[in-house]
DNA sequence: CTGTTAGCGCGTTCAC
DNA sequence: GTGAACGCGCTAACAG
């Protein structure tokens, strides 16, 4: 291999020598500060930018100025990640507004919650990250009150009621579920089934209520909710069982795209018509929804925007903001491609 | 918001105190070197234990230590990223084994390959990260001379032969190229074509070449190199093109699976039989290949393998060994779905 | 006003 | 085992 070059990489005192200051001096003019007149501060300026000095970060953060990182940990199989678009969407529109501002992402990915908190107490011991964003977040969540214990300044992905107090940016899944609903009653539907994530997560209670309210004032009724685990077979065997069951819904929500999908093939599969016979309707939209055929109506977040909306919260957050309002940013909008249709009669 | 809580992180100072020694014998204890005799260690380790003290990665950064830390830069456009199962799998990858060697990953993404290299240049003027993977790798790549430039420890991720010199990871394209290459023949394909990704890719050209190379040896013919953006539609037009030529191909290769699934639509599209018509198979395997009807037949590689062993190389350049051998780690092998079939006559 | 000096933060290491 | 110096940037106190 390569020999190892002197490192050299820039220092206020070099800066200081070549100048000819005092490394106060240069403190003074690169940060902006009083203390040096304009002559010296522009001088001093033109020798940091020649030699493309960047402060230290090790030692910004020692002096207790923070570390310009943020955190994320993504708690899942690495296995299935692969599936996910969401995080992949959500940290590009992390990027695009904290590294305008000098900010780093530290990204972990853990298989549990249990090494998702031992994270969140090491890189906050450590003092490698300022702030962290909490995802997936589940009913009487166990990890707020423990990041809060911690004194870990953090956003909570998810809806506010049921972030514990804490700063959370959500989406307004009760504005989608109404647009859904009226949509099947503009078609004349009477009777739909909601396919739900697991129970634990918080936007799985709060989407089956807002349909089940949205249903009873626009009169249609949610005859079935049925809990899965995301997974495209799961989504096929709950689509087979209700068209099975003695009282089939005439259109289906499903809590993703995926699921979705398994339901599509598995109703096709048996010869039917869709959307004449059934309709569909995928809850989070992908680009996996305009490669089936039909291609799938979704229920469409734009995913990066809601990730950009988390981190200027956390951002705020971490300068000591000590007024964030949590907010539902992110509205979801009916997409429709090809499966959806009026009631069959 | 809740009142801030004092910092109250502690530090080797506090642990000294309590323990009743010096700051400087904590720090030997702590990084179990000789200087304290056993029973003062167990004494100083127990009240590190209880105290939950974890090393500062600031000052030990500061110090020279490094910052236990490595640098990914994913240069795509923000909305694309969701398509691309890739980089979450090799981010999982690379997790299993840096998070295991308390290091952690900062991650990057910028649209374009200018602010790439300016990720770089402050990520290790800042002192951020130790070392980075450099991923896409281009034929000619201009970013591996700046980086090496730089002196920032690399691995470069794709073909050896196209690293500059600098340790790498690939994947044996010219293994499942003969792979590919071997199961067509058996089946009794003569005529085949490739759809690539676009040219300026290193593995765009490892594969046109290990294809050719398996061809000659074999006794196929590769008819057509297609170069494509990657996209749906890309695909779906170069397969139109094919089957239209005088001289089309019985089975088609297309380096991702976005193109394969646009090529398997068009053709099923005019009414073919796949795989009785034609045969189709996919370079990079993806969750999306289990999603068609047919099931996608692919050259599925570890990707998740992958990043580890990137990381692992990594580690060993971060930690100064003199001698890294570059490899090519990554084997895809053939996994049949439904879309591989005897030659047509 | 313009600039300098000294000391802090935290872990490591060398001389004693 | 201890004390002190170091790395790097920031800032309070001080001097010209």
């Amino acid at each position: 291999m390569a020999v190892r070059k002197p490192p050299e990489r820039p220092t206020i005192a070099q800066i200081a020598k070549q100048a000819g200051v005092s490394a106060g001096a240069v403190s003074y003019a690169l940060n902006g500060r009083p203390g040096v007149s304009d002559t010296t501060r522009q001088r001093i300026l033109d020798v940091a930018h020649e030699v493309g000095w960047v402060p230290s970060a090790a030692a910004r953060a020692l002096r207790g100025g923070g570390t310009a990182t943020v955190g994320l940990v993504i708690t899942r199989e690495p296995d299935v990640l692969g599936i996910e678009p969401f995080f992949m969407s959500f940290v590009a529109g992390i990027e695009k507004v904290i590294s305008d501002r000098g900010y780093a992402l530290l990204l972990q990915v853990t298989p549990d919650p249990e090494r998702e908190l031992q994270t969140y107490r090491e890189w906050w011991s450590a003092r490698r990250v300022d702030g962290i964003f909490v995802t997936d977040l589940a009913i009487d969540d166990q990890r707020l009150p423990i990041i809060d214990e911690i004194g870990l300044p953090v956003v909570v992905v998810g809806d506010p009621d049921y972030a514990d107090g804490l700063p959370a940016v959500g989406s307004d899944d009760a504005a989608a579920a109404n647009a859904a609903m009226e949509r099947f009653a503009e078609l004349g539907h009477r009777r739909v089934a909601h396919i739900a994530g697991p129970e634990r997560f918080v936007h799985t209670r709060v989407r089956s209520e807002a349909m089940a309210r949205a249903g009873a004032r626009l009169g249609v009724e949610v005859v079935a909710e049925v809990n899965t685990d995301y997974s495209l077979t799961a989504g096929a065997a709950a689509c087979e069982h209700l068209l099975d069951s003695g009282n089939a819904p005439t259109a289906m929500v499903f809590d993703n795209d995926l699921t979705a999908v398994g339901a599509l093939r598995a109703a096709m599969g048996r010869g039917m018509d869709i959307p004449g016979e059934l309709s569909v309707l995928a809850w989070d939209d992908s680009p996996l929804c305009e490669l089936t055929v039909p291609a799938l109506s979704a229920l469409s977040r734009d995913v990066s925007a809601y990730g950009a909306d988390a981190a200027r919260m956390l951002l705020e957050v971490v300068n000591g903001a000590s007024e964030v309002e949590s907010v539902r940013s992110s509205v979801a909008r009916l997409v429709e491609r090809g499966t959806l249709g009026p009631v069959p009669r």
